[in-house]
DNA sequence: AGACACCTGTAT
DNA sequence: ATACAGGTGTCT
């Protein structure tokens, strides 16, 4: 699903079509999918709403509304492992033209109210999550931002901070460390995978054990990596597109992800492969070995 | 920390 | 037919 990286690339790939944009009704093809805290809001609300700022936390993305005289709507986007938020142009002549698996309609009008462009939430598993509240009250989002960590490319993402949560989360294997939202708000099984191999840490190593350097590689590891991430847009391994429906070329560049029993990029030792808190994960045992003193 | 649940599609 | 996949939540 979309991490960071892929999350971080929809949104830039959304932006422009929000530009000088109003909702129109929503076309809501399965309920369910998308909920509201809110007894006070409905989706017909939506309508006449105009994009006012669209951003990113963790794998959030979290969508502004403003329409005059009401207070401004939040919508939160999950994309769990398959959700697509797409922006069709032109749009589609009737429902049967909407790709499968869709589940939600926005159509977008110009200033004429023209519709010009339709965006659409598809998610082949439903794993995702859209969530609508008034913007002011996301506290009413039980499920929510509530404990995500800092963002991984932010100020707050620091050696010390990694350091601090390790030694409260003694004995959690690092991959299942950083899986932690708490954690690393963002970070998904490819970039974990990725960043401990960087790093040579292995992701079977106790979190309560990780050293000061070792903190100090991983955030830098984790930052460098995510940046480059970014800037090939993301990585596509099935499902995953941006706004525009285009493909991420970062997979290109993983070096153990989906990996297992190729030859290490580095001492070309054979990757070997562990089920970690319930997740495949690829290291090296000669460049991540554990214990350390091997 | 681990098992399982939520879903569908694809590969073996 | 079975295993497995970018996630997360709940229950032992």
């Amino acid at each position: 699903m979309p991490e960071l990286p892929e999350v971080e690339t929809i949104r830039l790939s959304m932006l422009p079509h929000l530009q000088q944009r109003q909702l129109a009704q929503p076309l809501i093809l399965r309920p369910g999918l998308i909920s509201c805290p809110w007894p006070g809001l409905q989706p017909s609300d939506l309508d006449g709403c105009q994009s006012a700022a669209l951003s990113r936390r963790g794998k959030y993305l979290l969508w502004r509304l403003q329409k005059t005289g009401r207070p401004d709507t939040l919508l939160i986007l999950h994309f769990g492992m398959t959700g697509e938020w797409l922006c069709l142009s032109p749009p589609p002549a009737d429902q049967t033209a909407l790709p499968s698996h869709t589940h939600l309609v926005l159509p977008l009008l110009d200033s004429d109210h023209v519709i010009r462009n339709v965006l659409i939430w598809r998610d082949i598993r439903r794993f995702g999550k859209l969530i609508y509240l008034p913007a002011d009250r996301t506290d009413l989002w039980p499920a929510g931002l509530k404990q995500l960590g800092p963002e991984p490319l932010g100020q707050d993402f620091t050696p010390a901070f990694l350091n601090r949560e390790a030694k409260r989360h003694q004995r959690l294997p690092m991959a299942s460390f950083l899986l932690n939202q708490s954690v690393g708000a963002g970070l998904g099984n490819i970039y974990v995978n990725e960043a401990l191999f960087l790093s040579q840490i292995s992701p079977l190593q106790p979190a309560g054990t990780l050293s000061a350097d070792q903190a100090q590689q991983l955030c830098q590891d984790i930052r460098r990596l995510l940046t480059r991430a970014i800037a090939s847009g993301g990585s596509s391994l099935r499902d995953y597109r941006d706004a525009d429906g285009r493909q991420g070329h970062f997979q290109e560049q993983h070096l153990v992800y989906g990996r297992g029993g190729q030859p290490c990029p580095r001492c070309g030792q054979t990757l070997v492969s562990h089920i970690i808190g319930g997740r495949r994960v690829i290291s090296c045992p000669h460049c991540q070995p554990w214990p350390k003193q091997k």
